[in-house]
DNA sequence: AAGCTAGGTGTACGGTGTACGCTTGTCAAT
DNA sequence: ATTGACAAGCGTACACCGTACACCTAGCTT
């Protein structure tokens, strides 16, 4: 009954490679790209295929697998490594590269962050990052700081903790307002402060291309700073005391 | 019968100020730091605390604002923002500060990514940190940038997309060991530089605490540079091409 | 004594990931 | 042509989660 049934009423049985891992992890990067990174359940994303939810364990092992996949999809949209004799130049550019892969995908850092180990893609691609630098001529040490120092920065983004409201702070009442600058005037006086061309910002927020900039360029600006004052890995009373 | 068995059996009900919010929290943050974050949830909470699930409504609206909580807890552990003429080292002080509670409590760095908004408590230690800048006399345009640059490293944390693994590289098995040296050159070998005191590491693990002042000593060197070279809100070109 | 209220209880619902076993279309070998 | 293996989708079931809602009761106020 049960069985007979399932099989004539669903007709889902009726081409066999409907599926495949890759039609999943497709349908998967849409729907959060469209719906969030909440609408990723293996039921929803089961639904959106129109199968049941079990069906998609014959394609990927669960949901961690499905989501280190997700984070494979998308650093393949990242353009490669280039060459070239100015190793800065050609991480900014892969860097830029990488944020504006994040900004099509807003949800993958948070995916990226609850992964628990890396996959080899992402592996490939820290391999290649590293690689610029290397070809730079930086140390080996130094690369490996520079590592560190960048962080998640490589992968396109920083640790946005709390997106910057995009026009929050001015559609609070009056009062809360004013209660806000009594209560954190550094914070409010910073947050209002708009430095930079105010064409290319919108509504109060701040300009976030511009403060990704910023950041690895201070970033790689030091680091080229250490590299050619011929930094070693010596201790790092003589880093912050002579060459920074 | 189930009512009377509850109150007679249970005897939970003796004592009536049994639990506070801030019973709560404690036993919460108890809980994280001896089984982790995947621990806390409510039902092991409550059991945690000899109590239903349901009792922890009473004291905290819901999980989210119960982790809000936690955060708060724990940003109550850094040491106060100190006074003195030498902004750079009050705020690496404070820093450090704040990375020392996040080693005691590995967890609250992920609760602090997972929330939606800042608390209060979140808010005064974000403006007590720029107070700390704008006291050095940085303009209130570059202490907006460096909020940024620095991100969430002013909370005493970076984001370790994956920990840097304790020594799993040295243990794994020696042809896997090939194959990753060969497939990830760069990676290996920066991973197994080890350029500082080699006294300070355990295992093949690397000086977290030297790669965490590396980094914001990174940073400050360059904004106090950029604030010593007398940087407006000029355009970004100016800052990469003249002072940086 | 009567009633209010704060705080702990019990039940129940809808959601999650996923283990396990069944069915069924497809193909290979007999 | 028949059989059998096999891949792939299905259904059920379980344990766990957060939490809405209706209780009950101790202790205080009036």
């Amino acid at each position: 009954m049960a069985a007979s049934g399932g099989a004539a009423a669903s007709g889902g049985t009726a081409q066999r490679g409907q599926l495949s891992r890759e039609k999943v992890l497709r349908a998967a990067v849409a729907l959060a790209d469209h719906s969030g990174l909440e609408a990723i359940s293996m039921r929803k994303l089961a639904q959106a295929l129109g199968v049941v939810p079990m069906a998609l364990y014959k394609h990927v092992a669960n949901k961690d697998e499905l989501l280190a996949g997700l984070v494979d999809a998308v650093l393949a949209e990242i353009e490669p490594a280039q060459e070239g004799p100015d190793w800065v130049a050609n991480v900014r550019r892969r860097i830029l590269s990488a944020r504006a892969v994040m900004l099509r995908h807003p949800w993958a850092r948070r995916v990226m962050e609850a992964q628990a180990a890396p996959t080899p893609v992402v592996l490939a691609y820290m391999d290649s990052t590293i690689g610029m630098f290397l070809a730079g001529g930086l140390s080996v040490d130094l690369v490996h700081h520079v590592m560190h120092a960048l962080g998640s920065r490589i992968f396109g983004f920083t640790q946005e903790l709390y997106e910057t409201d995009p026009a929050s702070a001015s559609e609070l009442p009056p009062e809360a307002a004013a209660a806000m600058a009594a209560a954190f005037p550094g914070i409010v006086a910073v947050a209002s402060s708009r430095p930079h061309d105010p064409d290319s910002v919108v509504g109060s927020g701040c300009d976030d291309q511009f403060e990704f900039e910023f950041g690895i360029d201070l970033m790689l600006a030091g680091v080229e700073r250490l590299h050619r004052s011929g930094w070693r890995s010596a201790d790092h009373d003589r880093e912050a005391a002579s060459v920074l």
